[in-house]
DNA sequence: CATCGAACCAACC
DNA sequence: GGTTGGTTCGATG
């Protein structure tokens, strides 16, 4: 679980909604071309649900910048994607050898486990 | 493999 | 307060 120190309260505190998404792009920048992670790892890295993880991409502003594209099922499905819609997410994932043309599913090996993105 | 239901929780109304 | 999501996981047929 990602914590946060608060000065004025001296305590530790949960991150606000958007601290957790500029934590979220971050990780997201470590992964490499050709790999990607599923929601419910990265949920497990920031410690919230999945659905959360998948609420953070939605609102992301910069798809340019942070590759919210890189992000699937955990059964290797693509899952959804607000800009453009899943086509494009596919046509991004197999422009980065991660896909080939005529699969809808990431083989597991391409999916970081939340262990090899990021040791805490 | 397909469908189902529960758990999750911020945002939006 | 209720609904809605870029999910997941186990159970069941």
């Amino acid at each position: 679980m990602l914590l946060y120190w608060d000065p004025e309260k001296n305590m530790v505190r949960k991150p606000k909604f958007d601290e957790l998404a500029d934590a979220a792009y971050t990780l997201l920048q470590l992964i490499p071309i050709g790999y990607v992670i599923s929601y419910g790892e990265l949920a497990k890295i920031l410690g919230v649900n999945p659905r959360i993880v998948g609420r953070l991409m939605a609102i992301n502003e910069n798809p340019i910048v942070i590759p919210c594209h890189r992000v699937v099922y955990s059964s290797g499905e693509l899952g959804g994607y607000s800009r453009g819609g899943a086509y494009v997410k596919k046509k991004l994932l197999v422009l980065e050898g991660v896909l080939s043309r005529d699969s809808e599913r990431v083989s597991r090996e391409k999916i970081l486990s939340a262990k090899e993105l990021y040791d805490p």
